[in-house]
DNA sequence: TTATAATTGACACTTGTTTTCAGCCTCTGC
DNA sequence: GCAGAGGCTGAAAACAAGTGTCAATTATAA
């Protein structure tokens, strides 16, 4: 069970990806190339805002285009889109031969990465969904918490910085 | 491990919930029990849109004072708020002695709930996000498929009736 | 019944995302 | 290397979901 807070180890390659966009009859630009690279280099899934503040500084990039290139990727499973229970949405490139699953600090939003999920008794829920009659079964798991940081700044505190965001249901 | 389709067995008491706002201050409004009702009858988590239809069934009522009333109840622990893997936001009223999760049509958007969860497998992996430093975790479980009932559909046809919703990342 | 404080509806506003359209740029074929 | 076609981009506007404001209304305690 590993996890990793979360660089890829071996960056997907560019190229290839420049290849699937030119597969699929799309042009491969200077916007996309650098919206590729953010996605590669993130320490973890971004937010739209994220990838046009990062994008905006190498040159100018309109918001919309992040979205457009976003959805075309996503379209073409060059990246996959998650929306977390936060109620934000991230996006992080579709490298995933490692099945993974995320971790949100509901104190500062900082994101983490679990390579890891259920196992036997797991086998046996997804066996219970498909015997309700669901096929093309997928699941979504995510952990939201308090990060090690922002616990240790709460013991220092009477108060909270600010009122910590609602973070969805979970149990 | 048991499921269900979903109306609750025992419907929580609208009495009990009346109870709980007007010991946080709150007033006993109409509009309130209309909510609380459509919630309690309801046979999955609704979106604000549905809430709204249904409750103007049965007199004029504001889709803002929907809102803040899904607000009020949520700060005060009467309702949860689910934001889904598909981009939906669901209530559903938080009853959960039983802790359940969703399972959810990515056809025909359809919700049912499954009142079980991992197990042991599952306790480890919480250990792992716990070993990572986070406190107070939390656990948001979805799964996604095609229900029976558009599985029907699907082999009786060659195309499908409409681009399915795109149902965010899981695996 | 009355006073009062919370709730409501109407409207405007904010935020996040999509659409439209004209001009620009990538890529293919020559 | 060059030209044409079609896809991509930026700007502005449209759209959708959700929030803030305020006057009028209503539930509730006294």
């Amino acid at each position: 069970m590993k996890s990793r807070m979360c660089k890829s180890e071996e960056p997907t390659k560019i190229s290839a990806i420049r290849e699937a966009v030119k597969k699929r009859g799309g042009k491969w630009t200077p916007g996309r190339e650098r919206i590729t690279k953010i996605l590669r280099d993130a320490d973890s899934p971004l937010t739209v805002d994220q990838i046009v503040e990062l994008a905006s500084k190498t040159g100018r990039i309109d918001r919309v285009t992040v979205y457009r290139t976003l959805l075309f990727f996503e379209e073409n499973q060059i990246v996959v889109r998650t929306p977390l229970a936060d109620g934000t949405v991230r996006f992080e490139l579709d490298s995933a031969e490692t099945h993974h699953h995320h971790l949100l600090c509901r104190k500062c939003g900082k994101m983490a990465v679990l390579e890891a999920c259920g196992g036997k008794d797991w086998m046996k829920l997804l066996e219970t969904v498909k015997n309700m009659g669901f096929r093309e079964v997928r699941h979504f798991v995510e952990f939201t918490g308090i990060c090690a940081d922002c616990g240790d700044v709460l013991r220092n505190r009477t108060k909270p910085r600010k009122k910590p965001a609602s973070a969805g249901s979970s149990s």
